[in-house]
DNA sequence: CTAATCTGTGTCCATCGGACGCAATTATGA
DNA sequence: TCATAATTGCGTCCGATGGACACAGATTAG
């Protein structure tokens, strides 16, 4: 149940004894986000990421303790740091924080799967703190407390992570967005508002930009809270 | 792959020949639902179902195509369908969201198990079309646009959601909890901000508002839009 | 050179979702 | 009344999963 901290921080440990180690941590995970990227998460079982490896399946447990401790690396890994700020001068809170957010997205929008394993109790990652860190630079000198500067962070987060959610749903084969215009239809009567909402929507032409909706309506709200503290 | 809308929007079929069932649908759900809400959604297996109902686990496949509208029905009949509208006037679209969307979280809250099945695509079902229905009448009389209107509706519901899931890592025993911030104080120099941030707010005492923080917010920053929309 | 230690892995297990077919049960048509 | 068609419950079997455990071989420390 409780996963292993030393994995994703890991400190030295350097046993010396006994023959080399065949395989490295490193790969593990690499083959398994590799599978994972190509068929799915279901695909990366130990089994699938052993015969990748060349290994067997027991083999790769003297890397790891268990999956949900593979699975967490993948995730910390998959996502990644933060990219390099630039150089030059820092932009203002709101470009920064509608950045961060939008590559935020990008990132899970890359890799699907790590949706799935970014829900539910966790141990948090390096990188998800780096990410955490970047977010709180650029929201070092507005008015908010530490708390609420978290809560914005996760709030923007939290929209880029959803409108991911959302966006695999519609994505293979439009199958379930079909489906769902079929369902509306049939009960077009039962749920008037919603038919009309949806009609009207697909009228306007097919809408990409729920992101940005989302997260400047987010950073109104933000500017708004933030012009209240400073007058 | 694909799940059964005939489950989850039942037709009729009513058979008449062959014996009487001896299960029922609704029992079938309620049962899985009871085991989710107390030992957790893996503990709702098949067989683990049938126990319950005193049958085998075959017997249940007459009622349930396969776990995934199991799982569907699960979800929408766990969620339920949105609570009455008062009688008396209806409120401004504000007044009315916050509520739309506490309540929803309250949802979630009660059952967390229903995050995960949130996740990915899905059948929409007929409780959750429901509560988007609900949403959209809050919303009409705004100048906002049919599209513009879904995406307020998802950007509420996502952040309730990801507040229910940020809530569940601290909840079991609060060892995740005390788990991270042992990690924030051995890395405070790789992550100053995040270390600074959490100690502001471990002093200023428990948060517990993060769902009223990021609601606001979001209904702050669609007012900003409306306003320059009615101006 | 011996003993301690570590790696790789072969074997076994419980559990999971599910395919398939068979026996029992019920309603329908002749 | 009786055969037939349809429908249910269920027993059996299967592949795949994560993982426990023990044992052989490799490697180094004393």
């Amino acid at each position: 149940m409780a996963i292993d901290r030393t994995l994703l921080w890991p400190s030295q440990s350097i046993p010396k004894r006994g023959p080399k180690p065949r395989m490295t941590l490193e790969r593990i995970v690499a083959a398994a986000i590799g599978i994972a990227d190509t068929e799915g998460l279901a695909a990366a079982s130990m089994q699938r990421v052993a015969d990748e490896l060349g290994a067997t399946k027991m083999s790769l447990y003297r890397y790891v303790p268990g999956k949900s401790e593979l699975t967490a690396l993948m995730l910390d890994k998959r996502l990644g740091a933060p990219p390099a700020p630039a150089t030059a001068a820092q932009p203002d809170w709101r470009t920064a924080l509608s950045a961060w957010t939008i590559e935020i997205h990008r990132r899970f929008s890359e890799a699907p799967w790590t949706l799935e394993l970014a829900v539910g109790a966790r141990v948090i990652g390096p990188n998800e703190l780096a990410w955490t860190e970047r977010g709180l630079a650029a929201l070092t000198g507005t008015p908010l407390t530490g708390a609420e500067q978290l809560d914005v962070l996760a709030l923007l987060s939290g929209h880029a992570r959803s409108i991911v959610q959302q966006q695999t749903i519609v994505e293979p084969e439009h199958v379930t967005a079909v489906l769902m215009s079929g369902i509306i239809e049939e009960h077009a009567t039962r749920f008037p508002y919603v038919a009309a909402a949806y009609a009207s929507a697909s009228v306007s032409g097919v809408r990409d930009d729920a992101l940005h909706f989302g997260t400047d309506r987010i950073l109104d709200g933000i500017q708004t809270l933030i012009s209240t503290r400073t007058n």
